[in-house]
DNA sequence: AGCACGCCGACT
DNA sequence: GTCGGCGTGCTC
């Protein structure tokens, strides 16, 4: 009988595909494969291995591919994000396996260059200053060398040819140097080191040694080292009570067990500044992995990683399908981030696919969080995650004074944004020589714009969305999908001349108004469409967090997981946005942005000021932010949703429809109504006069669906939609998970 | 993901 | 009469 193998396919394919096995080739579950798939050649993993009769005509396994084998809690992990997800289980595989591609392996080493004692043949002025920059004798790097020199790179080239410089191929840089656990580090607070315990050895440990003062989380308490206690914990700590050095010592004690940790982060908190904290910690920086982590040095990462070499990665939401060779703990930091949401290809949550993969590799998982989601801050009630806290903090800081300045009585004159409060309060700021911020959660110069002779209002081609300005790029731009025109001179509805009006305001305009205020001040811009990108972005956080600046503009990116040690004053500008849209997480997630920002606000152990604009500030959410009172703010949020039948969890499973297949389908009277009749447990979210909302040319439902636990939201749809009429489009599933249902 | 097949518009 | 648009379907 042939060796028959089930090869999953990294393709949108659902099943594994049977191949033979040839003679002589000894194969294991997780090996990765190349096979023959149509008329080409594709990489694959062994899913399952069986012997069978017959089977003949099946096509045979080319042969193993050199990597390392996929391990069997993640393939575990594969298998349920598919299903969970209702994915392709090829698709889920994909985001696993990311095969080195080829622009990488291209790639060539990189090449340092020395004077060789030769004289050139020819010595001109420019090739004298190289000469003279890399007298030493040292290995320099070829571009180094030429910018150090002030000439192109073509004249050390020439120099190579020559022979008066040698090129030599240096051993590239470490990617994962060993983090040291036991580096010195500055002691922790009691608390810090009694959440430390906990966080490490379990609940009811950190009281385990009373009599002996405060056990230390080094000290002789946990040693030898055992492995931490598996399973989830929300470390739940208020703005600057030092969460980060907490979880560090969980990471310490896991390296000490000789397993590898994970912290994940929002790509955009991966600054300069976390690695150096990281560093102050263990001595070295931790290996990063983010999107502009390419080529060879990413292929070399996951290789370490795979190796077991990486002790430490520090990463964005995909280094969660690195294949860890013993994974010993996972951190998610700043847990309650949307950026956590990955909602193309694949939708998941990261969080919860975390939770996941501690499950199926017997790790504990922390959820870090200064404004915890709703479902963790449950699920830790509940009992389901342990709950650790930090409830002041560090260093006698105290949190910021946050006051209301009710813009019904105290609002800025026409066509202008600052309050007068706001002003003065920014004047005596700078005065002080002290850094400001002001937040407003809007990107662009303004929100609409339209026509004062016709009154057209610009709108999105594809989308139900009004066109941003931004003065910047020139243009209008949708927020929604990305399109955008060049900002027209005459409306395009009636042709009349430069009379197309702004109105609103975004963090350009507000930068305006503050340039005219403070005309000799630094100020700057910082939303996600800074030009120069994401990494340029990430230095621009770095210089301001080093105190560059006077007067910071900025979206809700300034309010995530960045520390700016010489803010002392933030102005939250419209603290209603958001609130009144239909989106069932609005309170929550604004309750959390205006926390978060104005957490900020404080340097050392002086207390910083945060002024809440606001035209409601008996809001509960505005309330909530100005009491300081979360816990209150929590239980009526869990109460309001229940008494409105949202679970505090669900799953949201999205039919996605092309307009024309709605136009058809309502062309025969169908309408693809009956997604207004939903079945028990599940419901149709989004504003009841607008069950459609039009996004990049397609009509999308979202359907919340309340499972029960451990319910198969595929066969629970699949039962749905053969009840129904078959629906036109195609069902997804969104990814606001119910956590309820993996644990 | 590729790469076929397939059915309707403007061109050597 | 063909070239070519991308919609749909298949790959063990």
């Amino acid at each position: 009988m042939p060796d028959v193998a089930e090869i999953l396919i990294p393709l949108a394919l659902d099943t594994a595909y049977s191949y033979v096995v040839p003679e002589g080739l000894r194969l294991a579950e997780g090996d990765v494969v190349q096979v023959p798939l149509g008329p080409r050649e594709t990489v694959g993993v062994v899913w399952g291995l069986a012997q069978t009769a017959g089977g003949s005509n099946l096509r045979p396994v080319t042969g193993r591919v050199d990597a390392p084998p996929l391990s069997e809690p993640l393939r575990r992990l594969v298998d349920w994000i598919a299903r969970y997800t209702l994915a392709p289980k090829g698709s889920a595989l994909a985001m696993v396996l990311r095969l080195p591609d080829e622009a990488a392996a291209r790639e060539t080493a990189r090449v340092g260059v020395r004077v060789s004692g030769k004289a050139p043949t020819r010595a001109t002025p420019a090739r004298r200053k190289v000469l003279e920059a890399a007298a030493d004798g040292a290995l320099h790097g070829k571009s180094a060398l030429a910018k150090a020199a002030g000439v192109s790179l073509s004249v050390v080239d020439g120099l190579i040819d020559d022979g008066a410089l040698e090129a030599v191929a240096v051993e590239p840089e470490a990617v994962a140097p060993p983090p040291d656990p036991d580096h010195p580090r500055v002691p922790l607070s009691d608390a810090q080191e009694a959440a430390a315990l906990e966080l490490i050895a379990g609940p009811g440990k950190a009281l385990a040694s009373p009599g002996e003062g405060n056990a230390r989380v080094s000290g002789s308490a946990l040693q030898p080292v055992e492995p931490a206690a598996p399973g989830p914990v929300l470390l739940e700590g208020v703005t600057g009570s030092g969460k980060t050095e907490v979880y560090f010592e969980a990471v310490a004690h896991c390296v000490r067990a000789g397993r590898q940790a994970l912290i994940l982060m929002p790509e955009i908190a991966l600054t300069a500044q976390f690695l150096d904290r990281f560093a102050a910690r263990f001595g070295v920086r931790p290996a990063a992995w983010h999107s502009g982590v390419g080529g060879r040095r990413r292929e070399r990462l996951r290789a370490a990683v795979a190796a077991g070499e990486a002790r430490v990665v520090v990463g964005a939401r995909s280094a969660l399908f690195l294949p860890f060779r013993q994974l010993g703990l996972i951190v998610v930091d700043e847990e309650h981030e949307s950026a956590y949401k990955q909602e193309d290809g694949v939708h998941y949550h990261a969080r919860d696919m975390a939770v996941v993969r501690g499950r199926l590799e017997g790790c504990p998982v922390v959820l870090a969080s200064a404004t915890p989601s709703i479902e963790s801050r449950v699920n830790a009630e509940r009992g389901r995650y342990r709950h650790v806290r930090l409830p002041e903090r560090f260093g006698g800081r105290r949190l910021p004074d946050i006051r209301a300045i009710d813009m019904r009585l105290d609002g800025p004159e026409r066509g202008r944004f600052l309050s007068p409060p706001l002003i003065n309060a920014i004047k005596a700021n700078l005065a002080a020589g002290e850094q400001s911020l002001l937040f407003l959660n809007r990107r662009g110069y303004a929100p609409l714009t339209l026509c004062r002779a016709c009154g057209h209002r610009y709108r999105c081609r594809n989308c139900s969305t009004w066109l941003v300005e931004h003065r910047f790029r020139k243009a209008l731009v949708c927020h929604q999908c990305g399109y955008a025109e060049p900002r027209p001179q005459a409306c395009t509805e009636c042709g009349t001349f430069d009379n197309l009006t702004a109105c609103g305001p975004g963090v350009e305009r507000i930068a305006e108004e503050v340039s005219e205020l403070f005309p000799d001040r630094r100020i700057i811009v910082l939303s996600s469409d800074f030009p120069g990108g994401a990494e340029r972005l990430r230095m621009e956080l770095d210089a301001v967090a080093a105190g560059e600046c006077d007067i910071v503009v900025g979206t809700q990116l300034v309010a995530k997981g960045h520390n700016f040690p010489h803010l002392t004053l933030v102005g939250v500008l419209d603290a209603d946005i958001g609130l009144t849209s239909g989106d069932p997480r609005a309170a929550e997630r604004t309750f959390q942005l205006l926390q978060q920002v104005t957490g900020r606000a404080g340097r050392g152990e002086r207390p910083g000021r945060a002024l809440v604009q606001t035209y409601q500030p008996t809001h509960p959410v505005i309330a909530a932010l100005l009491s300081g009172d979360a816990e209150r703010f929590y239980a009526e949020e869990v109460a309001a949703r229940e008494a409105a039948g949202l679970p505090p969890f669900g799953r949201l499973a999205a039919l996605i429809v092309s307009a024309a297949e709605r136009e058809a389908a309502e062309a025969q009277g169908q309408a693809l109504a009956r997604v207004a009749e939903p079945p028990p447990g599940a419901m149709v979210l989004g504003p009841a006069e607008a069950p459609l909302a039009l996004v990049r040319g397609r009509y999308r439902f979202r359907l919340l669906v309340k499972t029960e636990r451990n319910v198969d939201l595929q066969s629970y749809l699949r039962d749905w939609l053969a009840r129904a009429p078959k629906p036109r489009g195609s069902v997804r599933v969104a990814v606001d998970v119910d956590p309820q249902s993996f644990l």
